[in-house]
DNA sequence: TACATACTGGACGCGTTGGTATAGGAATAT
DNA sequence: ATATTCCTATACCAACGCGTCCAGTATGTA
């Protein structure tokens, strides 16, 4: 666990602006190399801070790791609990799909999403909440969406879960192999916009009712 | 490069099993956990030879994973570029796909194709490689097929490429995720084959002329 | 002021790993 | 038979990275 800077008896209080130094740092260079690439005298360095601060604020290498896993985790799924009502179905998918993908493809989350998986084959429970956290949470929800809209008869699904995979994959398209590989880059807020409208109208003509 | 056994002017030639054994070796364990991770030890040991012998094949461990990603480049290669002509769009497009994902997600280079891009961010060439080598030769090949087709007026399609992305895509699903992620193991050709099927009626679905 | 805690900077122990050196034994071509 | 090359086993080196210790200094509370 991290050690937040609390309430002291007395003495020098932690300097709290060192701590998100720290963290920032740290996510940095997560999001850029691999686990085991990172090291901690990079990380004291790029905070502007001395090794033996960053061991006073976090117990060791994988206690830091998980702090900005978890936070990156309550951030995605903070986003995406956002836009639950709107116009219509459309619409309504599109925003979905825009959040999801702002999250996946275009902040500094999307790298290191993708290169943790390889790092966390000797943790697979952190590995599944994080999913759990992010497309599998959004899957849920959309099944659950295509679902209702099949009931009200606005679309032809036969199952729901497999129906909001396709609209993930439609959305997301080569996007996570091409980051994966590096040969792309964070996307900017209008492919991310242009993505979501595309993915959506494609799998509206394949699910629509006729 | 690797030091294929070749003719010899005299003395004792090299072991070509031995040789076989430490690819199969550092194979099966660079497809398993990532680069670094791995240890020049273990594939001996893993291939029953002294490391020493290793090192008299390879040059060093850069060498071994290089010939590894060549032989698996060229194994996709070769697994791809068999199933061309055949009967109606549909099963064409189906036979493409099980080729494909039979690779993708049936053979032990799934696991190492994903593993392998997080480990070769020092080296982009190789990741363009790789990746060239397998999804883009299909989205390539794909958009040939679908503006063919078009043409021929059994498609609707506005952008071949991006049709090519949406097929590929929903062929996928979600599976890269969750192989990535440790959630999903090697798929069965059951599997493949009925998951090559329902992209492809989806993507049919979505483009057809109608 | 006195005390407690935070921070720095460097040095260091320890384990791991890539790669080398060496010595002895085994297999094969000539 | 002999030279040559392969293979093994072990010891070894250098580099690196995590985590710790320490002495000194800065900065807060009581």
């Amino acid at each position: 666990m991290a050690n937040t800077p609390s309430a002291h008896r007395s003495g020098r209080p932690k300097d709290t602006a060192k701590h998100e130094a720290i963290l920032l740092a740290a996510r940095s260079l997560f999001a850029s190399q691999p686990f085991d690439l990172v090291t901690m005298e990079a990380v004291a360095t790029h905070a502007g801070v001395s090794k033996m601060t960053v061991y006073s604020h976090f117990r060791d290498k994988e206690t830091l790791f998980e702090t900005i896993v978890a936070t990156t985790s309550d951030f995605m799924i903070a986003e995406l609990s956002g836009p639950d009502q709107g116009g219509g179905l459309r619409e309504r998918l599109i925003a979905v799909g825009t959040a999801f993908l702002s999250v996946i493809l275009g902040s500094d989350i999307c790298t290191m999403a993708h290169t943790l998986p390889s790092a966390l084959r000797a943790n697979p429970a952190l590995a599944e909440r994080f999913y759990a956290a992010g497309p599998g949470r959004v899957r849920a929800a959309l099944a659950a969406m295509t679902a209702a809209a099949a009931k009200r008869g606005e679309l032809n699904v036969d199952d729901a879960d497999r129906a909001a995979d396709d609209l993930v994959s439609l959305w997301e398209g080569s996007m996570p192999a091409k980051i994966a590989f590096g040969l792309a880059g964070l996307s900017t807020p209008e492919e991310v916009r242009s993505r979501a409208e595309r993915g959506t109208d494609v799998f509206l003509r394949a699910y629509r009712k006729d």
